[in-house]
DNA sequence: ATGTTGACCGACT
DNA sequence: GAGTCGGCCAACA
């Protein structure tokens, strides 16, 4: 009992990890995927992040946008997943049957 | 302990 | 489509 013990945020910063270049995936998608948790605590943990490891970049909100309120972060986010390949259309929204990633 | 906030989500008006 | 509300649960004052 200790990798199956791993705590709910070091399993939400592997299934991150999980995500393939050129795709993302949603808060609430993660949520379900790691279990025992809420889209809101997925995205706590993003905000806490300070490892380069980890794609934060990938995940965002149920409705294919980014959900950093801080402009800044908000900008950087676009400037990444965009040379990741992932296209926006005019609403700044990501189309999730195209780029939605299915584990 | 209590109240507020938050990189959320879905339902309702 | 935009605004509001309740549910969710952790972090913070």
């Amino acid at each position: 009992m200790d990798d199956e013990n791993t705590s709910t945020y070091k399993k939400i910063y592997l299934m991150v990890r999980q995500i393939p270049r050129g795709k993302v995936a949603t808060y609430g998608q993660i949520a379900s995927l790691v279990g025992g948790c809420s889209a809101r605590m997925v995205g706590y943990a993003m905000a806490g992040i300070s490892d380069a490891t980890i794609p934060w970049q990938r995940v965002i909100n149920a409705r294919g946008r980014i959900s950093i309120r801080d402009p800044n972060g908000y900008s950087l986010q676009k400037a990444i997943l965009e040379r990741e390949g992932v296209v926006f259309d005019e609403s700044d929204t990501i189309d999730l049957e195209v780029f939605g990633w299915q584990p």
